[in-house]
DNA sequence: ATAACGATATGATAATTGTCATGTCATGAT
DNA sequence: ATCATGACATGACAATTATCATATCGTTAT
């Protein structure tokens, strides 16, 4: 394997190279192309040619699908590893959704067509992806269903304690996303996602300074998320 | 091949027999079984151990999720051949999701090991798999943003207009749903989607016998369904 | 420095949806 | 035959959310 290759904390290494015999493994390492994106920047634009199979190394994304006039709407917020460009890839030629980053983050390309061509000659390669996708395509669809059942609040307060517990794990973190962002996540209004911030806020269970949040009373916030 | 193996309109042939050595195909074919369910029947129960990769010969079905008391939330309506178990199956040991045939069924059974061993062992067949999930996944985020996006009375004519020209090809079709299992597909109240209903049919859009249902004015309900 | 803009914030009001009560009808159980 | 039950239906009212107006603050462009 090309030494050079050193994806260390790549969990496309498990996913790739633990399947695959030297041969494939030297192809796809001369084929990755790492690229870095600054936070805003926009990674993979839907209705665009699918070419590359796109990984997040590190970073932050959302994945969201663009509406009629300035409206998103987003579908989920992607740590490293977590899907990214897997939806999709293997059923059309026009990627569904758009893909922007968050935090600055760097992703790992690989060329669809070299892919493509190794999962056909390589089952055990195939199971982890199709594993890897069945799990992603779930969390979506699941996390899409709970949130449905929620009211405003407590849609807003999922939100919170997954950023929380999933993603910076600590009680106190900057909001990698806009009041309209978080909207537009949970599916309500801008303007009743910052109410119910302020009213979290007034109620103690939150300090709010800009876009930095603590939670101070993460029991409340559950239970709100439970509920509500 | 086996040739008692006559799944003739069955995917499953196009999808697994195309992609398949004859060892393989012997193999599948002595392993599936095929199960007939009435309408009204579990097919498929969440939290339940999965062993079958199953797949929809004929008929339709719900996929669903149950809730806390007797209320449950509607993921998709399947088509054969459309999904059924291909979500979670690769990804956990549980399913996530229930199922239950919406009219008289048939379904081809399969073991997950004998699936999971083949796959291992015949990319081609891995790849038809991953673009079949690929679409299966797409398909239900897609459409659960599209509904989400309308109002009440948009999301009743989006689910009239699915079943005109997508499952009855026709303008006329008996629902297959009740008034409630329609709001646990569309996110709405009954009585809700009972009063859509009786709009429609006050504004000359329908005609309703029942779970009878005909379209009169078609091109009404599509742009309700656009808008609304 | 100033203007323009977008993000955040709050209030008033309108629109939409949910809840509860009530009633009919068809169906199956006793 | 009668009763209980659940699906369908409608109205009145409450709860929730959206829309519109307005204001502040910070940032960026000029």
């Amino acid at each position: 394997m090309d030494p050079s290759c050193t994806c260390e904390l790549c969990e496309l290494k498990e996913l790739f190279f633990g399947n695959l015999e030297r041969k494939y493994a030297d192809v796809i390492c001369s084929g990755k192309v790492e690229k870095e994106f600054s936070k805003g920047e926009t990674i993979i634009r839907e209705d665009t040619h699918i070419s590359d199979f796109v990984y997040l190394k590190s970073g932050l994304v959302k994945l969201y699908k663009r509406g009629d006039d300035r409206t998103e709407q987003i579908i989920s917020i992607a740590k490293p590893f977590d899907y990214v460009s897997l939806l999709s890839v293997f059923s059309t030629n026009l990627y569904n959704y758009s893909v922007t980053a968050l935090e600055d983050s760097v992703t790992c390309n690989l060329k669809m067509d070299v892919i493509r061509s190794i999962v056909k000659e390589n089952g055990p390669l195939a199971l982890s992806l199709l594993q890897k996708m069945s799990r992603v395509a779930d969390a979506i669809i699941l996390d899409s269903l709970r949130i449905r059942k929620k009211h405003l609040r407590g849609r807003v307060a999922f939100l919170l304690i997954r950023f929380a517990t999933e993603v910076y794990f600590s009680n106190e973190f900057e909001l990698p996303l806009s009041r309209k962002e978080m909207a537009e996540y949970v599916g309500m209004t801008t303007e009743n996602v910052i109410r119910s911030l302020s009213e979290f806020r007034k109620d103690g269970i939150l300090k709010i300074y800009g876009k930095t949040i603590q939670i101070v009373n993460m029991k409340t916030l559950k239970s709100i998320s439970e509920f509500g």
